[in-house]
DNA sequence: GTGGTCTAGACCACT
DNA sequence: GTGGTCTAGACCACC
């Protein structure tokens, strides 16, 4: 989505920053599936990283099963649509504890916090 | 509430980051109504941070109005619940937004979101 | 159990292999269960490569359960023996694996092989 | 039987990798008795290697009976049955060893790797 | 061209 | 002291 000149938070990893944005593109379909990836360098570039770094990110994501290598030809998206869509729950998931724990400290109660989607909706 | 050790991301400036965390803090009723809060100096201890800083936070939390001072005794939390409903508001408003449009970038509706939170309530 | 003036394969990565010779060291009980490992710069004296390379060892032993790590404190052998137990299948099998595959490339049965162990007891 | 693209180990001279290549073609019956075989040419292509190598390889062959050489003919394999069926077991001894030291390393005893065995066969 | 590996050296956070 | 991360630059095997 947005790669150049981006601003990376220091209290993450890089790496892990760009898996979880990767990881981002493949749910939403900008990546699709089974679809070529681009080089560690040409990636590096669009980072603006170390293709090191980028080794990294790709191993990462090879080892959680969402791209796979084929030596020489480059990294690929999974062609597995069921991986894809379990990636799209674990990030909702995430989502919606960041939500919900963010409200509760706000004192807010789920019920509330339900509420406040809906009345949102209306408008 | 946890103020040292704390980690500062990269993207918005840090002055702002802790004026977030006192606003939470003030509304969750860590710092009651009218309640003094911390001197500079002790703040900028607490929060590992330049006493300058603290002074440009203080500033801005009196901008808002959610925080006065009387010279030479301190700085104190607004007497104004009202405010501090208001900023509870605002506070959950942008909790919400960041966690529908992370969702609608994930592809999920507000519909299903809604679902999501209360299925997770029955776990 | 012997690092010093180690030859690497040429044609595993050299972090494979250390990770397999520390893997046996774990399967042998010459590391014991909760044990700490060797940091990482003093293993890379001992195994002669580089720290970077044995923080890919150590990293990879993490994946797959075998190590943990404390912040500060370094790098110590899982506390699970069901773990363990379960390396030391993975290895036996693989063993045995190799041994049966060679034998058959010479034209020589399980049953063949059996027997050759138990005559070769009886010496 | 798989010659070209070859790995050779580090740790061990080429010529001598190439020897067992060869001699495990000959027990498996991949090279019959009494066959000539590929020139010093054919098999430094084969073998991707140097031709003096190659030469060094069938010397050492020689050396060890398993082959022969006719002036202005070529090599041959020896036509001598025994021999074969000497080396055949000369290498699974070698491969036997290898397996049951390996599992002795790993703490398994012999009885507990015929096990393995039968129980792996049943599967 | 592709990714995979290794080295060297640096800086960081945590204990 | 510990491991974690990042960069830079190199060489390799595979296609």
């Amino acid at each position: 989505m947005e790669e150049d000149n981006m601003e990376y938070n220091a209290a993450l990893p890089i790496y892990l920053q760009v898996v979880t944005m990767i990881k981002r593109d493949i749910v939403t379909g900008e990546l699709l599936l089974g679809a070529k990836m681009p080089s560690v360098r040409d990636m590096a570039l669009q980072y603006t990283i170390n293709p090191n770094t980028v080794s990294r990110v790709y191993k990462e994501l090879e080892n959680e099963g969402i791209c796979f290598t084929k030596r020489g030809m480059g990294t690929f998206v999974t062609e597995e649509s069921a991986k894809v869509e379990q990636l799209k729950q674990e990030m909702a998931k995430e989502l919606l504890e960041q939500f919900l724990t963010g409200m509760k400290k706000l004192g807010i109660s789920e019920e509330e916090a339900i509420k406040m989607i809906k009345e949102r909706e209306i408008c």
